[in-house]
DNA sequence: ATCTATTAATAAAG
DNA sequence: TCTTTATTAATAGAT
């Protein structure tokens, strides 16, 4: 749509590259806040530039991320327990731990937001060792597993703008 | 775009809204892949039903949905560094989650799944690690800046395809 | 950044 | 529900 037909492969000039990342972008982000309204359903996108900053989209304010992932976790765990295939001891750690963080939710222990500090270094710090781990267990040979539980620590969002200001991308 | 324009409100008619979910989350989901591939950027995107049927994009199947949140965590990097902090140490979830993994471990719920194979002994190991950690980390002096930031497990994505078929949502 | 010609998405109808 | 249009919305290229 536009003064003429497009081939969606990657985009040669630089320059028109940057242009239309910035107009589908925004595009993007209010089909996705559409989608949630029309709807009444959660949305989550995440957008990161060639450049490395980081667009972000959720239509929960109050449940945020972690929340849209908490729900992604319940679809999984649905699915870890409709896994008869694959045996009975599904029922693992992991959704042990998931079932912990509902009730966590319930009571009102999550609540994070807002309010960064020290912790935010250390919740970094924590997950790119924990990814390190995976990485060591790939060259393992465990990359098949890993794929199907691999834990990743979630923070909580930052919404609505970009993470790394750059001199690339504005507005 | 259609016979009539709409307003961007939740749309009253049942079936009406379902249509228009269908319709809307193929073309966001198309937008994504049309972003992420003319701007050569990584893109990722959640959609969960009302009935809570998950629909999911991951402009890098390499990557994964874990992979753009470690990004996502990136990112916030820069923020980390900035940020100020409390004092305050109230009970984390962090460390709530910690207990219960202690749990977990104590009651050995972990040791279904150590049928499954090597990899799942592994991953077993890795949580201990994981928790072993935490357990340094706390031990450092570092508690009261993780309330916060409530942690929250992820797994791999599955890709393309809804997790909890219905009888609503189909196709 | 703004402006339009044009394509793409889609609301309503069939 | 699937297909078909009329119409709006998004946007590519130009200014």
């Amino acid at each position: 749509m536009g003064r003429g037909k497009i081939e969606i492969k990657r985009i040669e000039s630089a320059t028109n590259r940057q242009v239309t990342f910035n107009k589908r972008k925004n595009g993007i982000i209010k089909k996705a806040g559409e989608l949630s309204v029309l709807c009444g359903v959660d949305v989550a996108l995440i957008i990161f530039s060639a450049s490395g900053k980081m667009y972000y989209y959720c239509s929960n304010d109050e449940m945020g991320l972690t929340g849209i992932l908490l729900k992604y976790h319940k679809s999984a765990e649905t699915r870890l327990w409709d896994a008869k295939h694959e045996g009975e001891d599904l029922q693992s750690l992991e959704i042990a731990h998931l079932q912990r963080l509902e009730d966590a939710l319930q009571k009102g222990q999550i609540h994070a937001r807002e309010k960064q500090g020290k912790a935010l270094e250390m919740e970094h710090k924590q997950l790119v060792d924990h990814w390190q781990n995976q990485e060591l267990r790939k060259q393992h040979g465990y990359q098949h597993h890993q794929r199907e539980f691999a834990p990743l620590q979630v923070p909580l969002c930052f919404r609505g703008q970009p993470i790394q200001p750059n001199l690339h991308e504005n507005k």
